[in-house]
DNA sequence: AATCTGACTTAAATCGTTTTTTGGTCATTC
DNA sequence: GAATGACCAAAAAACGATTTAAGTCAGATT
């Protein structure tokens, strides 16, 4: 057993007087970390609550439970890419051409890091549990969608681009699909070798430069 | 323990006298039809050699062992894909738009259709061969690309489309990748209510009309 | 009073062993 | 000489004993 005062020692994140968000956000980064090293199921409470410097009880007043804690994680990560989508959608001094060029790279080269640091390939998480993983990003996705269309939009306006049936909503659908095969779920088939993060952003941009090329007006 | 005469009676595939080609496509129809009911583990090499008729030593005087037949199976499948685009791209009663549409489509019912029969989704095979898995579809994808570079050469000969940096080769890659979100391996991201033939033919006509929008001149 | 905790419970995972199954071989058969 | 099925070793399943870990809650802490 571990005194009281040992376990306090060793903790960096949340001391007592902390803002109770300051606690919430040390169980997440704790976790992130636990996870990308050492996989999902591998990973537990006690190891959690401990690295953040809290009590076990305390990861279930912020948390659900363990997966209720992982899909609050990834939705921050995707949450975190549909802002640098709007960051740049909104940029004034882009075009739409460079913001659709941009827009459609970052949540690639985001994922990828976000998932390199993982030690156990994307780990493998509980097939019940991979919906859930699924319908968390949903509402992302959807925004993400939105701003993409905003910017083809636009570009349709100032005569840059020109889209099928002038449906950007649709065509911002296709554009993300297109780009599935550099998301890791589907990594897997045909091409093996974009592993490293250069090779995939040149593969990555040489599709986007050729969808480029299909809205784009001529 | 069974009498030889029941076995015998049971064989509705392989006959004594058959040609020895028969019994390999009876061993491979077994155990397809093994394979997707029950999956690649479930399925032992006894009741494919019984489902065909023959005895379990034959089954080796034909294939390797399991693996082999499983990867001879998924040639098969890809290899008639391949055969189906070639038909396609060869007719001369066809635009090479309208041979674009039907080459792209055609892979993602065909693969479809081989896979909905499946009880287990797309069964889980040891992770050991998958790679093995992919690679067997390698010399396939690459003669599909050439297949499609062609059409598109073609088309672009008769200034029907324009391909970036008149490229040809490449631009058949990406179609390609911008297609894989319709087959299996990541068809669970993003869009799980594709599931229906219809309903996936639908929303993979509507990315093939975005990407013939792309290539076509205008 | 409000927040936090860690011992406790129970369900699930792990482990070590035995038993069964199964992929692959080869002497024998037809 | 092609085909077979008994045979072997290795892998997988079955099983029970043991350990681990998710989630709860009565009480400690501030």
């Amino acid at each position: 057993m571990r005194s009281k005062g040992e376990l306090r020692a060793g903790s960096v994140a949340a001391g007592e007087g902390e803002n109770p968000c300051q606690t919430r956000r040390a169980i997440l980064s704790a976790a992130q970390a636990r996870f990308l090293h050492y996989g999902f199921k591998k990973t537990t409470i006690d190891e959690i609550a401990q690295d953040a410097g809290v009590g076990k009880g305390t990861v279930y007043l912020y948390f659900e439970g363990k997966e209720d804690v992982l899909l609050t994680i990834v939705r921050n990560v995707k949450r975190n890419v549909t802002e640098q989508m709007r960051a740049t959608a909104t940029s004034p001094l882009l075009s739409p051409e460079e913001k659709l060029r941009r827009m459609l790279l970052t949540p690639v080269l985001s994922v990828h890091d976000a998932c390199a640091a993982a030690a156990h390939g994307v780990e493998l998480v509980d097939e019940t549990m991979q919906p859930n993983l699924i319908r968390c990003g949903d509402p992302e996705r959807t925004a993400q969608r939105e701003i993409l269309s905003e910017v083809l939009r636009d570009g349709v306006r100032r005569g840059d681009f020109t889209v099928p049936d002038g449906d950007a909503e649709l065509t911002a659908r296709h554009l993300m699909l297109a780009m599935i095969s550099f998301f890791p779920p589907s990594l897997n088939p045909c091409h093996s070798e974009v592993r490293c993060r250069g090779s995939l952003e040149t593969s990555a941009n040489s599709m986007i430069e050729f969808l480029l090329h299909g809205v784009r007006r001529r």
